[in-house]
DNA sequence: GTCTACGGTTGCGCAATGAGCAACGCGGCC
DNA sequence: GGCCGCGTTGCTCATTGCGCAACCGTAGAC
């Protein structure tokens, strides 16, 4: 009956709204009952009550009293809860921690998610804020060293897969296929992969690979920080600690044990 | 004020019970379906279609094909937008300000920077003995309460970099390192640190630990005051305030719910 | 200062939709 | 081999969630 426009193959569908609007607010950051109700094709008074349900939850909470709607708390609980068994950040962490100390630069968990990079974890340095949380956030392969990682053990196929368009960031984007596939030869070859002003200008961030018990690349550890902080022979000298901490954490999950 | 418990309140009946398996998971890891079920005290088909719509928008997923259900990495990526704008001074403000107006006294937040604690954020109490203000100034971490919190919990490495001199403010400044490690041990145990005239003669500080979502202490919240207004009695007074006001903040930065 | 418009909020009644039931397939365990 | 427990699915009914329309703030224009 239903030949509904987009993917409606079943489920519940109040909740399926309902979690259309966590999406929406994820990519617009805040919205307003009749925006988010224009989205969904749905009445006003619909959306406003899928919203306040999240609310009851802390999945979303309304700015100021008055006015739109925005993602809430509750979903940084969940998702502590979600790392938490997730047995590669769990077991990684003390050694990220250990890593961003004796760097003094953050270091970043990722692994690979659809057609991007997924950062799973991320442990600042000491300096005193957190640069920018990227936990969570998909970011493109081709510009990072840790998406070049990622897809530098890949099979041919899924590699394919993955080599759509490759937008340019900054001059010194990978921009062509054949560029990136020798990238990822020589990723391949030296084990670790570099990017400097790849993704922004003034950040760099070197990225190593880290395996499960079956030798196949999980998902990979990076140290990045500004490119005046991380010159040349200071990657160097990062560079062994990082393969040290990935090492390290691909032996605990169970690498090399045979 | 706190949520979870307050049910079948109003809103949407299948997305109510949708967020509450998501909280079921968050709590015991891994569910079966007929587990997830009994909890709600619905038909197992019921929570089944449930489950289901959440895994279709990657909320959830099934562990190994056939068999329980547990969080999914699609609540990492809503978590990532909710972190981007979360800021721990802005979120920290009402509550600094509720602490203040309660206590009558100054409330103060810091975090780790380099080798001595940077205040963020100062809330004054409605005393006419206003203290200078802090924010962004760099306070030695071994004479404040502070300081103690935000050494209390660092790992050997760390805590073993930070513990330089020990220079002397007052006569009751700790300047020993075995003592001041002894007091750690203490700021451990008893969830919270004191400073009496450590810093200056007549000031008297009382801190205790921020965390976020992973359990890190990422900041201490403080309330400071003339000592002649902060005897030991009123210390106790203010204390679990103060425990209050820092543990709902850490609770707004994800913390809690394992 | 008043008017208008826009966005969030709420009571009401109908029918779409989600919940319960029961049966099925599939493992693991006596 | 038979039993039991699990996740999964078709069918059916009434619960429940939806659309409608009216309400009530605030904000901006004239």
């Amino acid at each position: 009956m239903s030949n509904a426009a987009t993917e409606t193959a079943n489920g519940v569908q109040s909740v399926d709204r309902a979690l259309r609007i966590l999406e929406i607010l994820a990519r617009s950051g805040e919205s307003g009952v009749t925006e988010i109700a224009a989205s969904l094709e749905v009445h006003k008074s619909t959306a406003f009550r899928l919203v306040a349900t999240l609310e009851q939850h802390g999945l979303v909470e309304q700015v100021e009293g008055r006015g739109k709607y925005r993602l809430g708390v509750g979903l940084l609980r969940l998702a502590g809860a979600t790392s938490a068994r997730l047995d590669v950040v769990q077991e990684a962490r003390p050694l990220c921690k250990q890593l961003a100390a004796a760097t003094g630069e953050t270091v970043n968990l990722a692994t690979l998610s659809g057609h991007s990079a997924l950062y799973l974890d991320q442990v600042a340095g000491p300096s005193a804020l957190q640069p920018h949380n990227w936990v969570g956030q998909h970011i493109p392969l081709h510009a990072t060293s840790n998406g070049k990682v990622l897809m530098a053990w890949l099979e041919e196929a899924e590699l394919k897969d993955l080599l759509g368009r490759l937008p340019s960031y900054t001059g010194l984007t990978i921009t062509s296929k054949a560029a990136l596939r020798k990238q990822l030869e020589v990723v391949r070859e030296q084990g670790y992969a570099v990017a400097v002003d790849e993704l922004e200008v003034g950040l760099t961030a070197i990225a190593t690979p880290v395996r499960n018990a079956h030798g196949d690349v999980i998902c990979s550890m990076s140290v990045s920080g500004p490119t005046f902080r991380l010159p040349p022979d200071r990657v160097d000298e990062v560079l062994p600690l990082l393969i040290e901490a990935a090492d390290e954490l691909s032996h605990r999950l169970g690498w090399g044990m045979r």
